[in-house]
DNA sequence: AGCAGTGTTTTTTTT
DNA sequence: AAACACTGCT
């Protein structure tokens, strides 16, 4: 831990910079925090400071990006001035204003109980909007149509006004589509995640009533992250604060790493220019990172351009073990290595949780997962939204919204015929016509329907019948009591039951996850009480935030994403998949903009290191031959970030992952670990800094390892076939449900195989599958 | 009409 | 791994 020494008061040691930043009290404040530079400690001080003074906690409103950060400033608070801290608005910028809206969304033509759609029901939606304009969705794409108007919604852009400024022709199926998409939210008492702060921008701007209360209220506005603001999220604090002036942002332009998200870097590089008298504190004192670790941070943010003048330094973590550049074969000896140096740290006497894995793209976990498990190394994936976002949950979710929200279409959508109960496209298709009709919500035309007694009708109407006992049982239950409710009596369970020991399992564990999840859920003492009250801030909740116990750090390694490792720090990091394409990834490498976004997340990444920092590569990857001949292994070249990293930082005793030249270079096949690596391995992890003679890359130093052995004769559970060298097209298999087939496909983690009943995908982890070999 | 089963395609990052 | 489109069966 690179704490700071315990203070005796609040002012106690902070550096001068610290100190100014705290102390500063009224009128606009732009903090400028490097990485580490004690960013949340100056941000927590200052609020303490601020109470301490005597401005009451209900005037202050914090807000942040995420809700990690947001509970962890809370926390922070609270041990300085204890339980006032309850009182503050800590939290981020769509809670924040979710909680804005349920008090006031009368006024803006919504009711209280008004749903929030999430990216997956936006999709939902517009896909069979697109359908209804008659539109082919391979040339106009739902998903790309949502990210436009998202684009828009980012910068404060309507539909009217995108329209007014010609950045879309009447007419576009783009500007059509929108439209269609706002009716139809309007309609549903919806709003999607944009919608929840332009809202109140709109809200505020077109009740200027309203907005005086807000800013008598909120007389210290304060906020994190300031650079991966929006312009949309720009103008609600410029709304806010226009009064009393009392702004203090905290940021930093290196870690602006939002863009997609419409993060603005013009906000906080143009801070002085909106507040000509604004207060300036720079802190660039780093505490967090050894010395070697910064040199190679600052050596690959410093090919950036535009970026506001700053050199991170450290003073308290001179030298530090060189960061160490490794390159393997190909993703599984990387993540064998990374799992196996973990084994090794931990026997150094590292605890498991000082360790985090961070990569570039979610995808890149799996197969550090698989080594990670393979050696019992217990780890834990952190972040992304794996839970809610589980098919089973989102419907079970989906329920629990249409008995709150009845006019929440994507819920109705979801759910009319999950379990099947005979609403077919057919009927469902003559429900929307209706209901667009009569621009109602999908369950008042159910009920019209259901009155008929064709066996279409019969089934709506029992579909309505289940909602109808769920709102009573609602009413009356507690929270947990109703979710299991919901399960039971949609016959949701029964559904998953039969679905079979393999699929429908794990679902239900989510579900009972789930259950949990409700039945520790704490209502916030300070809203309304009742079962109604209760169940709608669990949506919110759900809707905004993971699940809670996600936080139950204990003793695991940790692996994320550069996104969800923002803010954290950890002794030793291992930043992998270092690979062009991957990081930068390619999507943004073509325009400039979105390559230096790349590298600000490489800076992001390497700083997360107090200690030790690996980054790790491959130079092949696997992927699917498109022709049918398998898995097939391809050259990946090196990302170029590795270029900019200064040799003399890094210790390349390994093989560096700078050899070799940029371009892929085709290369024969992989194997384990060779011994010589190990042993080199080893000492390097056991801290030998004697001079090694392979430090010098050399070709020859990564000799072509040999093929794996041959499988011997005989059967073998499926732990074995996650490794694809051991499958082929042609090996033959044996399933205990399905009987003998032969591999036709291999797409890991699934296998096309051919059976006498006809081919199937299985999982190549089925624990019903054999390989069988003669 | 409804539905199960199969085959095809696809993901950068998150509130 | 999951969402769709397509097919053929009931």
């Amino acid at each position: 831990m690179t704490e700071l020494p315990p203070l005796p008061e609040h002012l106690g040691p902070l550096n001068p910079a610290q100190a100014d930043a705290v102390r500063h009290r009224d009128g606009p404040l732009l903090i400028l925090a490097g990485a580490g530079s004690g960013k949340t400690r100056v941000l927590t001080r200052r609020i303490a400071y601020l109470l301490e003074t005597g401005i009451p906690p209900e005037q202050v409103f914090a807000v942040t990006f995420t809700n990690k950060a947001a509970a962890e400033m809370k926390e922070r608070i609270e041990e300085l001035v204890g339980p006032e801290a309850r009182k503050l608005w800590v939290s981020t910028f769509h809670s924040a204003c979710c909680r804005i809206l349920r008090a006031e969304a009368e006024a803006l033509g919504y009711t209280r109980r008004f749903a929030i759609y999430d990216d997956d029901d936006q999709v939902r939606i517009v896909r069979q909007l697109v359908a209804d304009a008659g539109y082919d969705p391979k040339v106009v794409v739902p998903s790309a149509v949502i990210s436009r108007i998202d684009w828009f919604k980012n910068r404060r852009i309507d539909l009217e006004a995108a329209l007014e400024q010609r950045r879309l022709r009447r007419g576009e199926p783009l500007a059509r589509v929108w439209e269609d998409y706002e009716t139809q939210l309007r309609a549903s008492d919806a709003l999607d995640f944009n919608d929840l702060i332009g809202k109140v921008v709109e809200l505020f701007e077109g009740h200027p009533e309203v907005l005086q209360r807000y800013r008598d209220t909120f007389r210290y506005v304060l906020v994190d992250e300031y650079q991966d603001t929006n312009r949309t999220q720009y103008t609600l604090l410029q709304l806010l604060a226009a009064e009393h002036r009392n702004l203090a942002v905290v940021g930093d332009d290196d870690q602006s790493i939002y863009g997609f998200r419409g993060a603005d870097l013009r906000n906080i590089l143009d801070f002085e220019r909106d507040f000509r008298d604004a207060r300036v504190v720079r802190l660039e004192q780093n505490y967090r990172c050894s010395e070697r670790i910064l040199e190679v941070a600052n050596a690959v943010i410093a090919a950036n351009d535009g970026r506001i003048a700053k050199r991170l330094f450290t003073e308290t973590k001179r030298g530090g073990s060189r960061v160490t550049l490794l390159a393997h074969e190909d993703p599984r000896s990387e993540a064998r290595f990374v799992a196996d140096a973990c084994l090794r740290l931990v026997d150094q006497g590292a605890r498991w949780s000082d360790i985090a894995i961070i990569y570039r793209t979610n995808a890149t976990s799996q197969p550090f997962e698989a080594a990670l498990g393979e050696l019992g190394v217990p780890h834990k994936v952190v972040g992304g939204r794996p839970f809610y976002a589980r098919r089973e949950v989102r419907d079970a979710l989906a329920y629990v919204r249409l008995v709150t929200n009845p006019a929440d279409d994507a819920a109705f959508l979801r759910v009319v015929n999950v379990p099947a109960r005979g609403v077919g496209a057919a009927t469902l298709s003559s429900l929307r016509d209706a209901a667009r009709e009569r621009g109602e919500p999908l369950m008042k035309a159910a009920r019209a329907v259901a009155a008929g007694t064709s066996r279409a009708a019969r089934a709506v109407a029992g579909f309505l019948r289940l909602i109808d006992e769920l709102v009573e049982v609602a009413a009356a239950a507690s929270l947990p009591a109703f979710v299991r409710e919901v399960l039971e009596r949609s016959g949701y369970v029964e559904l998953l039951r039969a679905e079979g020991e393999h699929e429908g399992k794990g679902r239900l564990e989510n579900l009972e996850q789930l259950l949990r999840d409700a039945a520790t859920f704490v209502p916030d003492p300070s809203a309304p009480d009742g079962p109604a009250e209760v169940l709608a801030q669990w949506l919110d909740r759900v809707a905004l935030a993971g699940s809670e116990e996600e936080a139950g750090e204990g003793g695991s390694v940790a692996l994320m994403t550069v996104h969800n490792a923002k803010g954290l720090e950890f002794p030793i990091v291992f930043v992998v998949n270092m690979v062009d394409g991957q990081f930068p990834h390619v999507r943004s490498a073509e325009d400039p903009d979105g390559f230096q976004e790349e590298r600000r997340l490489a800076y992001v990444a390497f700083t997360r290191a107090q200690d030790r920092l690996f980054v790790s590569r491959c130079r092949h990857r696997f992927s699917w031959d498109p022709r049918g001949g398998g898995a097939i292994k391809e050259p990946v070249a090196r990302s170029p970030f590795l270029d900019q990293v200064p040799v003399g930082s890094c210790d390349g005793a390994l093989v560096d992952a700078r050899e070799g030249p940029a371009t892929a270079e085709p290369r024969r096949r992989a194997g384990p670990l060779p011994e010589g690596r190990r042993a080199e391995l080893r000492a390097l992890l056991d801290g030998d800094e004697r001079p090694r003679r392979s430090l010098r890359p050399s070709r020859r130093a990564d000799p072509v390892p040999e093929a794996p052995p041959a499988m011997p004769a005989g059967t073998y559970r499926t732990t074995t076939i996650e490794h694809a060298d051991q499958l082929g097209v042609g090996v033959k298999v044996l399933h205990d449900r399905l009987g003998i087939g032969t591999i036709l496909k291999i797409r890991l983690p699934t296998l096309v195989i051919s059976f006498s009943s006809g081919s199937r995908s299985v999982p190549s982890h089925d624990p019903g599958l054999q390989i069988l070999k003669e």
